[in-house]
RNA sequence: GUCCCCAUCGUCUAGUCCGGCCAAGGACACCGCCCUUUCACGGCGGCGACGCCGGUUCAAAUCCGGCUGGGGACGCCA
């Protein structure tokens, strides 16, 4: 006995999406928090649409993310055989049949049905078809469902939920190729790999009487199933590719971090009192089941920026450092982790959202930038300029080159021209950075050192003097 | 169309199970003010919701029914 088991199970048909991510998560919490196993299955029936290429890139968001397995990934293709034999025996049982049906004639009837207004399904004409009736013919197999009576889905987050078995499906376990469906390989498989705990999104909720319907015919135990709502995007509605940013790895490559994201999915759908502040370790130990509301709820990237900005903000710099050095290159800087860089990273935790952000607003930290042209012509003005060479000059001639010894530099100076500290800030802030947006002025020459602080001050008093 | 699910601020949610503690709390966003060398951070304040109608009850966001609205499912996709 294993206690909880749960599963992910993803069709590889493009990358881990936020949806699959959250119905992850969940799953990987609910087990973690109750010491149960979490089993990766990688639901690939669908020959024409699964790709390896997916297959690695849900791994690889599942591995960003933090989710561990216990087991697999397994797949179904490996495991094709135990499908065969148990569709085989349903047969044998007289719990399956043979259906000749064309997928064409199938579609037509569909709609022929739709336009009466009638629910779209199988009529059902293959169902008593005598064995010899598919000779000679591609045929799927399918399940033979009841056709009275009541089936009772046992949902851990809504209760009890009644469907008539006449509003159900014979449903294809077999296509003509002999490969099986999802419906099939999944009570298959949850059954087979011994899954307590099927917690899933609600898109789910109607297959799952037809399911338990299979385990019935199966005669296997029934798991307790949990369908939570689905993620909508900010237009209302299913997440959608096209106007949804969805793809986790997308959210990686802008500077986000994965504590935000854990932090920021488990919240879609989930509460714990007031708290919005959560580590994956205190959520392995208090997720919960009962706490996972049951209307759907929307993706907000301004709230994913909000909680990323909080993690950057209390992130350890060293690590928020080693992180950075990808975006910096991708901005052209070749640069390896330093202790350097950790004070800069310092300098910008407070005011970057993302470590896409960091990158794009510390780029004065490795190059001395052009003054933005309206902020040299506002701060660059003609009595600057031997206000920068004193500055630059007492610099020179400071013992120490930290903060606190800049800082009556600059009071003195400011005093001299009458004026307050920032009217000598701003313009050297310029001077310094390029433009008027930057931290702390003091923190800055810290960071570019008492050399290049001297260079840029006597460049742009150059610049002023017209040289 | 049929079946199923859902319904508290613009958004995420607390409260709903066990009616009174809720003239509904927190967070994001937005707007002010304060702090301040800029921008942020932080602090303070503001805006802002129980979808509607009935019923039960001394009392309903909380229980019941209907309506409306939203979503999902109806594949040889998962």
């Amino acid at each position: 006995m294993r206690g909880i088991v749960t599963r992910f199970a993803p069709s590889p048909t493009g990358y881990l999406h936020i949806g699959g991510a959250r119905t992850a998560l969940f799953n990987w919490l609910f087990a973690r928090r109750h010491g149960g196993t979490f089993i990766l299955r990688i639901e690939d029936t669908d020959q024409e649409r699964s790709t390896p290429e997916s297959v690695v890139a849900i791994l690889e968001g599942m591995t960003w993310l933090g989710m561990t397995w216990d087991e697999g990934p397994y797949y179904q293709t490996e495991r094709r055989e135990l499908y065969r034999e148990e569709a085989k025996r349903l047969l044998a049982e007289g719990k399956a049949y043979r259906c000749v049906c064309t997928p064409e004639e199938l579609d037509r009837r569909r709609e022929a049905a739709r336009a009466k207004g009638e629910k779209p399904r199988y009529d059902r004409r293959c169902r008593d078809l005598p064995p010899s009736g598919a000779e000679g013919k591609p045929f799927v197999v399918r399940f033979k469902a009841p056709l009275s009576g009541t089936t009772i889905v046992r949902d851990l987050l809504r209760g009890d939920i009644a469907y008539e078995n006449e509003e159900l499906d014979d449903l294809v376990l077999l296509r003509s190729d002999g490969s099986p469906t999802y419906n099939f390989v999944v009570v298959v498989d949850d059954a087979t790999m011994g899954i307590t705990h099927v917690l899933r999104g609600d898109d789910h909720l109607n297959n799952t009487p037809k399911q338990v319907l299979l385990y019935e015919a199966l005669g296997t135990l029934l798991p307790r199933f949990g369908h939570f709502p689905l993620i909508h995007g900010m237009e209302g509605g299913k997440l959608s590719k096209r106007q949804d940013d969805v793809s986790v790895m997308a959210y990686r490559d802008r500077g986000f971090l994965p504590e935000a994201m854990v932090n920021y999915l488990v919240r879609l759908g989930w509460g714990h009192g007031d708290q919005e502040i959560f580590s994956v370790e205190e959520l392995t130990r208090i997720f919960s089941l009962e706490s996972v509301g049951k209307s759907p709820s929307r993706f907000d990237p301004e709230k994913l920026l909000h909680l990323n900005a909080h993690y950057i903000k209390t992130g350890n710099p060293e690590r928020l450092a080693a992180l950075l050095v990808p975006f910096l290159g991708k901005r052209g800087f070749d640069v390896e982790p330093s202790p350097w860089l950790v004070k800069a990273v310092r300098t910008f935790q407070e005011r970057s959202r993302t470590l896409e952000e960091m990158a794009e607003s510390s780029e004065f930290y490795f190059l001395c930038k052009d003054p933005d042209p309206k902020a040299a012509e506002k701060f660059f003005t003609p009595e600057m300029a031997p206000v920068f060479e004193e500055i630059a000059r007492e610099f020179a001639d400071l013992p120490d080159f930290t903060p606190a010894a800049m800082e009556p530099v600059l009071h003195r100076v400011a005093e001299k021209t009458g004026s307050k500290l920032g009217k000598v800030a701003q313009p050297m802030r310029v001077a310094l950075t390029g433009g008027t947006v930057s931290p702390g002025i003091f923190e800055v020459m810290d960071v570019l050192g008492r050399d290049e602080v001297i260079r840029r001050l006597s460049r742009a008093s150059r610049r002023i003097r017209g040289a």
